[in-house]
DNA sequence: GCGCCTAACCATTGA
DNA sequence: GGTTAGGCGC
């Protein structure tokens, strides 16, 4: 097999030890990626069913990548997927046991966040110091550490009050969670081990399932992700874990190498190999990162070497501001793409926040460079996104009161805040769900404690009753597609989008993804309920990329970076308090860790790396002065060389306010090409819904390339905008 | 009293 | 660039 022929001894000793606990230490760009497709393939041909198999990594995307791969080389199908989707998965089939319903709703930060608002609504705990925020993260440390909030003295805040408050909290969260049949993003994990400790005839069944389990990025699993690999193995023992110490970069999600390091300890038998050959990057760009790693002293040492020659040396540029930097950076791009030949797939831009994004944005935009943001607001975050999926969820759960508050003014019926609260409340004690109170006081049937409502409120509560009610019909015998176009239409949504003109044309292309999406899963999901689509889109962050043959610039902070690889990176942003981050500046095992994310960020290019730091830098609105970050300085200086941005650019690049939104406004209307295609008069087009017609006239509109088309069916002259219309030539 | 609009204020990393 | 607090008007 020439997949096989590709790895060294001790790549093949790894794939080839087919039972056992397994650790791969392996560093940055050792081939860990094939290592695991290739032991999957090798269980397979030694005769284990696919489906015995489980595979874990850490983004969606890995997870996909890897399956594709695996696909190709034995034709089978082998589960691959994050934690978080495994747990999913796990509690889907048996939540049951712990006391729910079948049906469960995944919160988001966001709605975990407002549920706790209500919480200490109804705690009556009103001090300034306890935010819902503060309230959240510790929830996760304590759910994430499996620590049980009454003795989770390591949780302890400095705040007393606080500390009184959390276990009530806690408990009222998570209670309200099961009323409203909702599980937290920490509770996928969570619920899981509680699910396989106080039952251990459903553990049972899962590791009768999988048999065999591999885990990739193990350095960055947390103590639930730890508890449920290790009792899914705890009888067949075959686990295999692929990781490298220095590139743990999650603690501050509860990640903890020392469930790497203790590999040995845990498992005994244990057989541990090694690999510290590199061949992805140049040995310059090896170096420095070994250069860079080696500050560390809370590490498990290991030297990465190449053979691949040094090839360039690191470029470093450093800029006046941030708008020079990202310049440079859009500049240096153009070239790598037009003079060297280098595909923009093959190039990434990496910063440390997400904030950082902007500027490279207007930059590449003048120079009509196609870029791709990976990660930063994720599709489902998007206000119409969430909104629509608030209005599917309340019509497939009546109790789930986030989504209520969420939905029900929109449009604006004249129920605010304060009555949405007074709703709760009364629900809550009539002990009912949102919905049958709202239904119940709308119908006036007897309650204990009616609420009061002004007729304009009355009326819009009706409204929104109706809706809902026709949806949760739909939504029992539909197409989801069906559901989510009932949903957009009912409630007039587009209508409230054009209050805001401005976004109008990027927010419908957003819900036309949704609505593609929903098709997609009417055709294809194995499970095409309305539920299974909920799940689907909370745990996945984007969309799938359809259309990867479009060639575009990735931009995305390093974190996102993990496990990916590029000819030329870019790592932005380098100065002190940026990168390493202040919040880090106190703590040592902080700086340790922004180093080791610096080192994630450095293995990722093969061929060429640009550093870069601006002098100074605009934040707030005020102008900061920048120091360079400590990182370059523990960087050899021999593997590095200044340059400079061509002067000449500089006047040309930069572009004043009116032309950058007029591109910027190209730019957001910019399509694949076919379906951008450009017509001239005369031409003979077909609409979707018009037919086929005669191009009269083309001209630049308010809203971009506009027509005027005449078409068959009814003659008249019609005006038809280039960018929402999908005409075909015909 | 409640909804809605504007201004000031705040910003790490993510499944 | 997103979120909340405060003021205005119904």
């Amino acid at each position: 097999m020439s997949e096989r022929k590709k790895l060294n001894p001790e790549q093949i000793k790894a794939v080839e030890i087919l039972e056992g606990p397994v650790l791969v230490l392996a560093g940055a760009g050792s081939g860990k990626t094939r290592v695991v497709t290739t032991r999957v393939v090798h269980l397979i041909e030694s005769g284990i069913s696919p489906s015995a198999i489980l595979g874990v990594t850490f983004t969606n995307k890995a997870a996909g990548e890897m399956q594709e791969r695996i696909k190709k080389l034995t034709e089978h199908s082998v589960l691959i997927c994050t934690f978080h989707s495994l747990g999913a998965r796990i509690l889907r089939e048996s939540i049951n046991a712990l006391g729910y319903r079948k049906h469960f709703t995944i919160y988001d930060e966001d709605d975990a966040e407002k549920l706790i608002k209500a919480c200490l609504n109804e705690l009556n705990i009103n001090d300034k110091k306890m935010e819902p925020k503060i309230f959240k993260s510790l929830i996760s440390k304590s759910k994430n550490a499996l620590i049980s909030p009454e003795n989770s003295y390591e949780l302890q805040h400095s705040y007393e009050e606080l500390n009184n408050a959390f276990p009530k909290v806690y408990s009222l969260y998570q209670k309200k969670l099961f009323d409203y049949q909702a599980v937290d993003f920490d509770d996928l994990l969570f619920l899981t081990v509680k699910l396989f400790i106080e039952h251990p005839d459903v553990l049972a069944r899962y590791q009768e399932r999988w048999p065999f389990v591999l885990v990739d990025e193990y350095q960055d699993t947390n103590a639930s992700q730890y508890t449920i690999t290790k009792l899914l193995v705890e009888k067949s023992q075959n686990l295999f874990v692929v990781g490298d110490p220095d590139q743990s970069i999650y603690s501050w999600r509860g990640a903890n190498v020392q469930n790497i390091l203790n590999f040995k300890k845990d498992y005994p038998e244990a057989k541990v190999i090694q690999l510290e050959q590199n061949y992805r990057s140049r040995s310059n760009i090896l170096d420095a990162a070994n250069a860079l790693i080696s500050y560390n002293h809370n590490r498990y040492e290991k030297e990465l070497w190449s053979d691949l020659g040094p090839g360039e040396k690191i470029k470093l540029f450093i800029g006046e501001n941030e708008k020079e930097e990202a310049n440079f950076v859009a500049s240096q791009v153009y070239e790598l793409k037009h003079q060297c030949n280098i595909p923009l797939n093959d190039i990434v831009v990496f910063y440390r926040t997400n904030a950082q994004s902007r500027t490279f944005e207007d930059s590449l935009i003048y120079r009509k460079i196609p870029y791709v943001i990976v990660g930063g607001i994720s599709f489902y975050q998007r206000r119409e996104i969430k909104d629509m999926m608030a209005f599917l969820r309340i019509a497939h759960s009546d109790s789930d009161f986030i989504a209520f508050a969420r939905s029900i003014n929109l449009p604006k019926r004249g129920l605010g805040d304060t009555t949405i609260e007074k709703l709760r409340w009364h629900a809550h004690l009539e002990k009912m769900s949102i919905i049958e109170y709202c239904e119940a006081l709308i119908n006036d049937r007897p309650l204990i404690n009616p609420l009061k409502l002004s007729a304009n409120q009355k009326k819009g509560l009706n409204e929104y009753l109706v809706i809902i009610q026709e949806l949760h019909l739909l939504s029992q015998q539909s197409s989801i597609h069906a559901l989510v176009s009932a949903a957009i239409e009912q409630t007039n949504y587009l209508k409230y989008l054009m209050e805001d003109p401005e976004t109008l044309a990027d927010r419908k292309e957003n819900l036309d993804a949704l609505l593609a999406k929903a098709l997609e899963w009417d055709q294809s999901a194995p499970d095409p309920s309305l539920r299974s689509f909920l799940e689907e889109l909370s745990l996945k962050s984007s969309l799938d990329e359809t259309n990867q043959a479009e060639e575009r610039l990735a931009l995305m902070t390093i974190h996102n970076g993990k496990g990916l690889e590029f000819n030329t990176a870019f790592l932005v942003g380098l100065e002190e308090d940026l990168f390493p981050h202040a919040n880090s500046r106190l703590s040592p095992e902080a700086v340790e860790e922004e180093r080791r994310l610096c080192y994630v960020g450095i293995t990722r290019a093969k061929e060429r790396l640009f550093l870069s730091y601006c002098k100074t830098r605009y934040l707030w609105g005020a102008l900061r002065m920048e120091k360079k970050s400590r990182f370059l300085n523990e960087i050899p200086h021999d593997l590095l060389e200044k340059v400079k941005f061509p002067s000449l650019t500089k006047s040309v690049f930069r572009p004043n306010v009116e032309t950058l939104i007029k591109k910027q406004k190209e730019f957001i209307s910019h399509r694949p090409a076919i379906e951008n295609e450009s017509f001239n008069i005369g031409d003979c087009v077909k609409h979707k819904d018009f037919g086929k017609g005669e191009v009269q006239d083309v001209y630049e509109g308010s809203m971009g390339v506009t027509y005027k088309i005449r078409f068959e069916k009814d003659g008249g002259l019609k005006t038809i905008i280039a960018k929402y219309a999908h005409l075909i030539r015909c």
